[in-house]
DNA sequence: AATTAACACACAAACGTTTGCGTAATTATA
DNA sequence: TATAATTACGCAAACGTTTGTGTGTTAATT
């Protein structure tokens, strides 16, 4: 700019102005300004302006995994309306460790992120880095996995509610015996999930046993089909099982088949993402539709009213998302 | 930091020195500063830094859908690999289309990106945007779907071989009429599975024929639907298929399926990339692994290299990640 | 015709760092 | 003891914008 300004014989306050369109710049002006910025390839330095304005137009989106497609469709969903916006968007990966997480918010607030949206890893239980925020002004939006310790901005689904209609449903199509592929505990979804759960079971008259639960981590597909076999090899075999993901799920399925048991029949099954696989897998495994796209668009939705809006009287806000049992064959048989 | 030089009575100077361990600042005053700049919860404002060092450490990569596996994996790489480097990534999205494309390259040079790693978008054939990149001195990887005319870093497989092989695998287990589904033939690796597919049929003395080459666009689920009915209600029903990625190829086992169709014993399937699904069908997908997560940790290093490396000979490079082809149920039936 | 308003632009400070250079005070060298 | 070298810091410019204020010119108002 400085560079267009010498050239023209203008100042660069009047080229700043003539390329925003400001008012108080005559018309003649403005135009050469236009026109010779174009012709000369004029490039703002966005990060000057930054500086300047005290605002980036990025925000930060913190998630476990990328490659998971609960994190990879809500990505989508952040991204879409946060162009819209005019904000981009950088993409910070835990792996579900805690001490990235806190690199992650400590980098953003250097960067001058103007929010963050945020799920939090598996491993964090301590949310300071978070409430450091709040200092700096920069408003966050925590999805799916949150904290309840954490005054802020949420948007999430009702995983009781969800968990619980999975597991009722598998009681009404007559399963006895219910298991559980339960996740981390230390993270509020699958907390949620185990709750739901036991209600369910309480509710429809089934006793709980921990036998029947299976506390796992990061339920990828090796804890799946580990807890599968367990599960496969008792006494008294589930008739039922609510795995609280899809992939875990899916290995059940699988190795049910490959030890010849039958799905529904033997054991039925119930995920929970409603991920693509779950229509592809044979049977086709019933699911909870958790909308992660719809939760991402929510977040940034919500995340940029928070940095736009002036009235600075609301605190924080809570979104949730609805869900829906989606019936397949895994716990219907085929006619 | 001017407010931490203010508290402390020393120059900005003396403190930016102190926080990077600057000899020229004495052991007592450098502890000094760094001790309440902790205290005083000091956060350095990287934009400033950014724009007084010409150097953000930002890195921006454009891919086509996020929540394709593929993508995904290969940000993943992207961004384990950057992180370990001192770099941020951010992401822009531009479902296929040239536009979004554009305007993301736009954005990324306005903020001063360090280097750009992108994957070209469906919809795009003019490449000037990445020519104006040159003019910056900003860094370019291009990876998967490259662009010949653009004389850039890139990382790639070679489409050509790996449709070979998949094509000929075909042939070896006795197709006579192989099929295939072609991607959006503007793009580099489409175009080169083409070939393969052509160079392998012509090898092996099939003929070549037209009516058995679907076009296809974005190669979703629907689209491989409407190809799969199309083909298995032709006349003379093609006995194998290679197919330009896992969703059209796993979208034709289903339809084969609900059409009382065998796989492989009456048609044989090939996908391509080895995403999870293929492995969880059944039958199980045929593929060819193109490794996604490492181009992406490729891609970066490539990129950082070209950042950091002083050495300006160096125009561009260019790596082939390997492949293979990965047999599974979905062309040879199980014993 | 005198006063006010509107217009079109320039000046300069500010955003928060980094960095070349200058300069005292101290220590080493001849 | 005079000179040089070293140490430890400050000064001020620079990065490229944005924006409040100032100013000269023209047009509108009474």
């Amino acid at each position: 700019m400085t560079g267009l300004a010498k050239i023209l014989g203008v100042s660069t306050s009047t080229v700043s102005r003539a390329l925003k369109d400001h008012h108080s710049i005559g018309e003649e002006t403005r135009e050469k300004i236009k026109k010779t910025a174009i012709n000369l390839g004029y490039i703002p330095n966005s990060v000057a302006s930054n500086l300047r304005r005290r605002k980036t137009n990025h925000i930060g989106v913190i998630v476990p995994r990328i490659d998971r497609y609960f994190h990879s469709s809500s990505i989508s969903g952040i991204e879409e309306v946060a162009n819209e916006a005019g904000y981009y968007v950088s993409i910070f990966q835990t792996k579900d460790s805690y001490i990235k997480e806190v690199e992650s918010v400590a980098i953003l607030m250097s960067n001058k992120a103007d929010g963050i949206i945020a799920c939090l890893a598996l491993e964090t239980s301590d949310i300071d880095h978070y409430k450091q925020l709040a200092n700096t002004h920069i408003p966050l939006v925590l999805f799916d996995r949150v904290c309840s310790d954490l005054e802020s901005n949420k948007v999430l689904i009702n995983d009781y509610d969800a968990a619980f209609k999975a597991c009722e449903h598998l009681a009404k199509i007559g399963c006895k015996k219910i298991a559980h592929i339960a996740g981390n505990l230390n993270s509020s979804i699958f907390k949620a999930r185990l709750e739901g759960y036991k209600a369910a079971l309480i509710k429809n008259n089934l006793t709980i046993n921990e036998d029947l639960i299976f506390y796992g981590n990061i339920l990828s597909e090796e804890e799946g089909h580990l807890f599968a076999n367990e599960l496969l090899s008792m006494d008294t075999r589930p008739d039922g099982i609510f795995c609280a993901n899809d992939i875990t799920a899916v290995s059940v399925i699988q190795t049910a088949r490959e030890r010849k048991f039958s799905v529904p029949k033997d054991i039925a099954v119930v995920g929970f993402s409603n991920t693509p696989i779950s229509k592809i897998i044979q049977p086709s495994l019933t699911t909870i539709e958790d909308h992660a796209f719809e939760m991402g668009q929510a977040s940034a939705r919500l995340l940029i009213k928070q940095i736009e809006d002036n009235d600075k009287n609301i605190v924080s806000e809570t979104i949730i998302i609805r869900n829906e049992l989606i019936i397949r064959e895994s716990t219907v048989p085929l006619e």
